[in-house]
DNA sequence: TAGATTGTTAATCGATTAACAATC
DNA sequence: TAGATTGTTAATCGATTAACAATC
């Protein structure tokens, strides 16, 4: 029934950013922008924008250019589901905590409704208005409470026990900030985010960013689905 | 004089991954490995991994494949450089603090030698072991300890002026938090890690994996000098 | 109308994958 | 030797970029 084209995985981590700056943009009061516009603010160039937004179904008018409102609208049907995402944490670290921290603030779509942890300490009480469990009672909680998407802040070594209990609970995203590679059957879509590493490529590069040719100063992020 | 060829960004990403599991492996007593182990590890394919080895110019035997010590040795050639990466960090909050505890533990090669806020009660004291300074002898501090990355953990609304400060202090390197695109002079490296970001991806790729074929089911990161 | 911008196709680019002879 | 693995080239794939006619 779904006759849509598969979206590709890059274009979707751009409708992300587009959406949060149009947001921007409407809120200050501009009612219509140009390829040219949203590209500079996106730091990419005009014929992109104007694909991705051809890719998502959205037209402009050659005189107007694209007005905000409708675009974001339209960026919405496509990212946005009808329901909330909710979310579990395990790992009530110093990370942790400054994820539930994060998240405390209005993040339409996105509700970290429990956090797990194995120190006593530290559960069976709020942590920045977000309940901790023991993680004893994750697979009950996880399926009580319907969440379908897990954080993993645990040290590396735990890591992959971690999402092995998600995976098992039928949690169906996995955002992992341990710095290992997780191995998840195929249904189970993953994403890491290693602050090391990323200090390091980032070591690297700028150190050798003389011997590369100007214009190419931004590491991007590849994903895809 | 330098004639080595220029390295992908992918593969500089892929190899400080690698670099990470050979430790692992070394320390495990193990002192040889095949590509297609490491593959699994990495989860990629051995032809990718025999690819990246031979691009920083590192050779295996067919019988016993890759020597883990000589090739860890190899790519930190590659990868680290003479001397320590000085970072400071801006924005001392929730997350910023979490970052400090993290690389309180050892990252050889990179070191968090100041932190920074506007915040006066969170200054001239000890964060996770590392000294926190008002924002306002930022450039002189930056110059003082040869600092060359930095870290920004700042509320949205200062990313940019605090990219400019940076800049303008002579950071070659930043790695940005905040949620925001920043506009940089080429010769500066940036790479930003946008959580939120991450998790509506993750939303959206889960609800839809069952649309995707098979083996697809990991997020990938791009990146580019 | 004139001119800037859009939609869309074709060309380019680069990275991944497949294939296979060379090697131990 | 036989067989698994390596080094390396060619084919594939997909995304980006360039180009330009259509449009307002």
């Amino acid at each position: 029934m779904n006759l849509e084209k598969e979206i590709p995985a890059r274009t979707i981590e751009r409708m992300v950013l587009y959406k949060r700056l149009l947001a921007d943009l409407l809120s200050k009061g501009q009612k219509t922008l140009f390829s040219h516009q949203l590209a500079a603010l996106a730091h990419n160039t005009s014929a992109q924008v104007r694909r991705d937004l051809m890719t998502i179904g959205y037209g402009g008018s050659p005189r107007k250019g694209y007005h905000i409102e409708e675009l974001i609208e339209r960026i919405s049907d496509i990212l946005d589901s009808s329901s909330d995402h909710l979310i579990a944490l395990v790992g009530v670290g110093n990370l942790g905590s400054a994820i539930l921290s994060y998240f405390t603030y209005s993040h339409p779509g996105l509700k970290i409704v429990a956090a797990f942890d194995t120190d006593a300490g530290k559960v069976n009480r709020e942590v920045f208005g977000c309940p901790c469990f023991p993680i004893d009672c994750f697979e009950e909680k996880i399926r009580q409470l319907g969440v379908t998407l897990g954080i993993i802040t645990v040290p590396a070594a735990f890591a992959q026990e971690t999402a092995d209990r998600m995976v098992a609970s039928g949690i169906k995203g996995i955002l992992n900030f341990a710095p290992v590679p997780l191995k998840l059957p195929d249904h189970v879509c993953n994403d890491r985010i290693d602050i090391a590493s990323a200090l390091e490529k980032l070591a690297y590069f700028s150190e050798r960013m003389s011997q590369f040719s100007a214009g190419k100063a931004n590491i991007e992020h590849p994903q895809h689905p």
